[in-house]
RNA sequence: CGGGGCGUGGCGCAGCUUGGUAGCGCGGGUGCUUUGGGAGCACUAGGUCGCAGGUUCGAAUCCUGUCGCCCCGACCA
């Protein structure tokens, strides 16, 4: 392709819209444009790079015998009622498009597929003897998100990867699910990408294990937290760790203290002397649901540890699995009491709480007082705390050595803290957790029979008897995985894209486009390079060198041919865009053979 | 939705405090010169200052409302 025919504009300042380093280079170099908030022009140079990543994606998809496939994006609300995603996904802070057709049906626009492909897998997969299948597409998604940022990094519409596999029993969905794994390595390794595969949360999609594949830069929104030792690597929503150990608090029977105005445990551990790990940090709080009343949450955790939002809204979805879709979890505010529980506001001492507290009176329509019992539960933090300091359930009262079993009993057990940097890992605990950002590119899930349950996907097995299939999903974010390559190779000059996904291979430059000499053998140089099957670049236009100096730069071309002053001697100049070789002067033909050589190619005569 | 910031030629910005009818850099066009790291000179096109009200003799500037965009939080490939 030639330059002066590439639709190539390059701005020399950074766009105003943009913040971090990826999203002003590929609008600065002429990649792409905002349409509206989260949605882009894919323009002629990223469609290439997001071709090259397909084309990756595609082998390694072939190479585990996933089937490309292409399914609706315009979906039937009732699909998605009958999985119980409907509600969840379209009120409150759901992130489904969606819309009512001119018949007054309700559709979606489609988010992701489990629905969509369940649904066919029920009427196309009848025997164990058709499994296991696994379909993929490369595909728009549509995502309403709350907060679109960072250009291709969280889009409202952005391409994706998604597979779905399908299996008679958990082994297989294991198998396929290691199978993804390492070929989910094998692209992102392909695609020139530095990427760690960390355990995750399951989040909306469901379903027991799952794993996440971040490309780590300082940019990422995800914190991820792993060993030195390389074995545990986790998101920080699902990392665990082994908290400080706590310091024990001196014997004595359970007393009262007064602690006039210390609503918090920085407060009281300053005016009383204690250690946070000494305390107890409890939390009331309100969970909303889409098809049940609210509920208050009642959760301890040890003074000095931080609540992990993730892990309580599993948890809380877990023990209220027939209020529907959980919608939101916050802060139980004085006013909820009235509002929502119709409650007593006055009834309980914020601030000052302990785990005794009583399930709030609540005054029924026929105002008799009805206790809606708290959800309790506690973290081991706070679990293990043979003794504690904690709310007194009374205004400006602590409790000082109080007891597990004597103040109350012992609630549920959960994991809910946050685990942090720097504390012990599980596997081994003389290794400490260290941080690292990263930008999510790929997902996969083990989904279990959520869905085919849901959804009545069932199967003939081997015994003659009908059962839901097991699934697996797996997804790779396309058009964020090309940005965040360039998130992570740029310098200051421009983007410096690996050479498997870079739009094109190869760009000659030809200094003055003056020279006879010099035009003639720039184009003798670029047929032969596309002979040779090279993805090459002819910068023709009639601009100083400097200029195409730069913008050659810019937009992150892997090797730079220039043809200038020593052109009348048959010599040119090869470039490594990546700094790997610097600059040198060949002779046309050894240049081309250099770069037909370091692409694996075969070269073509002149 | 809550908190913060910003809307002025295609892009990046100044002007607004203290009202007097719009300016700079880049980019575009034409010509001459230049020609290996975003050239110089000259000429030139392009803006009802987000929108709507209001105050005023007069509004980019002051007031009210409204819309849009960006950043921080909930969301996720």
């Amino acid at each position: 392709m030639r330059v002066s025919r590439l639709m190539l504009v390059t701005l020399r300042d950074d766009p105003a819209e943009a913040e971090i380093a990826s999203h002003k280079l590929l609008l600065r170099a002429g990649y792409m444009r905002r349409l509206a908030p989260g949605i882009f022009a894919y323009l002629p140079l990223l469609w290439r790079v997001l071709q090259k990543v397909s084309a990756i994606v595609r082998e390694e998809m072939a190479a585990v015998d996933a089937l490309e496939t292409l399914l609706p994006q315009l979906q039937p609300a009732d699909l998605w009622r009958r999985s119980g995603r409907w509600d969840g996904y379209t009120a409150g802070e759901g992130i489904m498009f969606h819309l009512v057709d001119r018949q007054e049906r309700s559709l979606g626009l489609g988010p992701t597929h489990e629905e969509v492909v369940t649904e066919l897998a029920a009427d196309l997969l009848r025997s164990y003897r058709q499994l296991p299948v696994c379909l993929y597409q490369i595909q728009t998604k549509f995502r309403d998100e709350i907060r679109p940022r960072f250009g291709l990094m969280r889009g409202r519409e952005f391409i994706m990867k998604d597979a779905y596999s399908f299996h008679a029993d958990e082994a297989c969905l294991q198998r396929t699910y290691a199978a993804m794994d390492r070929a989910y390595r094998r692209i992102f390794e392909r695609c020139g990408l530095r990427a760690v595969a960390v355990e995750a949360d399951s989040g909306a999609i469901g379903g027991s294990a799952s794993q996440e594949f971040m490309v780590t830069a300082e940019a990422g929104e995800d914190l991820i937290l792993a060993s030195p030792d390389g074995r545990y690597a986790a998101n920080q929503e699902r990392a665990v760790s082994l908290p400080a150990a706590s310091v024990p608090l001196e014997a004595g029977p359970c007393r009262s203290l007064a602690t006039p105005g210390q609503s918090s445990i920085e407060d009281l551990c300053t005016a009383h002397g204690f250690d946070p790990t000494q305390t107890l940090k409890v939390l009331l709080l309100l969970a909303r649901f889409a098809a049940a009343p609210p509920r208050g949450v009642l959760v301890c955790l040890r003074g000095d540890q931080q609540l992990n939002d993730v892990k309580l809204a599993n948890a809380v979805t877990a023990r209220c699995s027939d209020a529907g879709a959980l919608l939101e979890i916050v802060p139980l505010q004085a006013e909820h009491l009235a509002t929502d529980l119709s409650g007593d506001a006055g009834s309980v001492p914020f601030g000052f709480l302990g785990p005794h507290l009583e399930d709030p009176p609540l005054r029924n329509g026929d105002a008799r007082a009805v206790a809606v019992p708290l959800l309790r539960l506690v973290d081991a933090s706070a679990a293990e705390l043979e003794t504690f300091v904690c709310g007194a359930n009374r205004i400006d009262a602590h409790l000082v050595g109080a007891r597990w079993g004597e103040l109350c009993p012992l609630p549920e057990v959960v994991d809910l803290r946050a685990a942090q940097p720097g504390e012990r890992c599980l596997h081994d605990p003389s290794q400490r957790l260290e941080a690292a950002r990263g930008i999510e590119v790929g997902h996969i899930f083990q989904l279990g029979r959520k869905y085919s349950e849901a959804l009545e996907a069932r199967f003939t097995n081997e015994a003659g008897s009908d059962e839901a299939l097991w699934m697996g999903c797996y997804g790779i974010g396309v058009s964020r995985l090309a940005q965040a390559a360039v998130e992570q190779h740029h310098d200051a000059d421009g983007i410096r894209w690996p050479v498997a996904i870079a739009p094109y291979t190869v760009i000659i430059v030809i200094a003055s486009s003056q020279d006879a000499v010099q035009v003639a053998l720039a184009e003798q140089l670029y047929g032969r390079l596309l002979r040779a099957g090279i993805d090459v670049l002819l910068d023709d236009r009639p601009e100083r060198a400097g200029v195409k100096f730069k913008d050659a730069d810019l937009i992150g071309i892997p090797w730079r041919l220039v043809v200038g002053r020593a052109a009348g001697d048959g010599k040119v100049e090869l470039v490594d865009r990546s700094g790997g070789t610097g600059k040198r002067e060949l002779t046309a033909d050894a240049a081309l053979e250099e770069l037909v050589q370091s692409l694996g190619l075969q070269v073509a005569s002149p």
